[in-house]
DNA sequence: CTGTTAGCGCGTTCAC
DNA sequence: GTGAACGCGCTAACAG
């Protein structure tokens, strides 16, 4: 049964050829006899030989295996990610092996070590919603093997990242229901210790000052835990005397428990008070009215975070860059 | 930068010892003087010592390195099977390295080359719609390298599978709108080749027979595409002359169109027309009426899937089962 | 253009 | 209980 893998060495054998020769034979470097490589060539093909990434590591010291880690792959926008990675990572002879923190800290530092023990080639990690401690990073760094950080970042390390800019989308979302001459719009935002909950508000905000709408602050509600506290933060916002006409949501889950809500009240929706989320999740589309959202380029983050880390492993560069991506508003009938 | 990695032999020069009784010290292995031993650790702790895991690899030809070749990662059933995976995986000391297929044979056989040339232990292996072919499995089997298939597998190979029960879920599902007093039961069924559409279509004729409901075929549309033409059937359904009372149907996706054109015809779900769909997708929870579904235990299936194959790696198990695990209907208002 | 030698980091005989 | 020697499969340095 244990059909023994063939090496290099039979090929030398059967060939009366040394092993160097049909190594050099095998690869294309440095000169060879063209007449030799033929002969090589052939017989690898027909004794079905695969060269051994194992040993090739040990002597090149590199595995040509880059490590992922992210918080949760059941997410849609971090499977989409990936998926862009292992599509470069593939087309540059790369392997992706990835890993999830769940959201934990204590997780993604055990994951990171598993991976650095593995001798990756480099890391690519979107950190947990908890993470703020930059060590283990540098300590991976010091390593020598390249970080970049992607959609997630810690904000004091010197990496390369690739983010998406939060604020713009947000930006837009507001700014496409002021046009719809909407003004009393409420937000419901992130946890005020996550980055790009902030940055999103921002947005929020920035848009309404830029069209001269006052702030309202009773307008500005915080989930701390996402969608877990959300539907208090609704039906607060509904209590108001001066009911909103219209609500920008930080993710889409939280604007659907919002249409729901309002259904229930028997507010329509977007006559009365139309409704923005984010992230073009899958439920956007079949929820009704189809919910007006942002949809971030997480296909394109993977693949260019991907190609940047390859780009040092590789030494072509060796400076840090942050990448910004913008994201796109899919307007639908929820507004 | 290069902080150049610790080895054994390191360890052996310091501590004026030969590399092979460093080599014994780290693992617990044979005979060793308990006090060489305590030396050994504390100085491998001191100096941030970690086993070369390719070196390791090479000697022991083995990399724990377990393969997962599936057909879409952005799938909510494959990412929970790929969790259960990982679980199982870390738990014993193995990796997982994954691929993706999009379906595509093609994808499927270039993946498994690419992960046995890499050495795989043991592959997990979820087939494409379209793979039929057993051959590439085989010749990875004649490696000596366990193979078990997941989910979707193929029926004429010897290989251990765990799969779930279609067949009960369909006919769970049924029994459910029988019980709530539907007798015009239609199943909108997914394509003619796929053996787990054939196994639920089969689970629907089954319960019918069981409840003596006489079978009507203008009832019964299949979707060679799933959701691209999943429209035109459920608009056929009304068009007949003795509408159904009721829907099951191959996954949610069609079973959310459903629930929104019955919307658009002005027909009351659950009242006039029950439908339930399958596979507890995140959409058929915030769907309104919210979608009565079958939830398969995709978690389980990836956690038991690897129990078994490392089982056979580790030759404690050298026969072949299939596992076929049970689903839970989960009735929510569409029915 | 090709063969010889050496070594990647570790495990496994053997002796001692 | 410990050390020397060899090999895993492959690449790299140096001769020739």
């Amino acid at each position: 049964m244990l059909n023994k893998q063939v090496t290099i060495k039979d090929l030398a054998r059967k060939l009366r050829l040394s092993v160097s020769t049909v190594s050099r034979a095998l690869r294309d470097v440095q000169d060879i006899n063209p007449e030799t490589k033929r002969q090589v060539l052939a017989l690898a093909k027909e004794l079905n030989y695969e060269p051994n990434f194992i040993a090739r590591s040990l002597v090149n010291k590199q595995t040509k295996v880059i490590g992922v880690v992210l918080p949760v792959i059941a997410a849609r926008y971090f499977a989409n990610a990936l998926s862009g990675m292992m599509e470069v990572a593939d087309a540059n002879g790369y392997h992706i092996m990835f890993c999830q923190s769940d959201e934990s800290p204590e997780k993604e530092a055990s994951n990171i070590k598993k991976l650095v023990s593995i001798r990756i080639d480099g890391l690519l990690v979107s950190v947990s919603k908890c993470t703020s401690d930059t060590e283990i990073f540098q300590k991976v760094q010091q390593r020598g093997i390249p970080v970049v950080f992607f959609d997630r970042a810690l904000e004091h390390i010197d990496a390369t990242k690739v983010t998406v800019n939060q604020h713009e989308g947000a930006f837009l979302a507001v700014e496409h229901l002021i046009r719809k001459g909407c003004t009393k719009i409420a937000h419901i935002a992130g946890p005020r210790h996550l980055s790009i909950a902030i940055d999103r508000m921002n947005g929020y905000l920035d848009a309404l000052q830029k069209y001269n709408i006052p702030f309202n602050k009773e307008y500005l509600l915080h989930c701390e835990d996402f969608q877990y506290d959300a539907m208090e933060k609704i039906q607060a916002l509904f209590n108001l005397e001066e009911k909103p006409d219209a609500i920008f949501t930080v993710n889409d889950s939280i604007a659907v428990l919002c249409i729901k809500y309002l259904k229930e009240l028997g507010i329509r929706v977007p006559e009365d008070v139309a409704v923005v989320g984010y992230n073009n999740d899958p439920v956007s589309e079949v929820v009704w009215p189809a919910l007006t959202t942002v949809m971030q380029p997480s296909f394109e983050v993977g693949k260019l975070a991907t190609q940047l880390l390859i780009d040092e492993i590789e030494q072509k560069s060796t400076q840090h860059f942050h990448k910004v991506l913008s994201s796109e508003l899919i307007v639908r009938s929820s507004s």
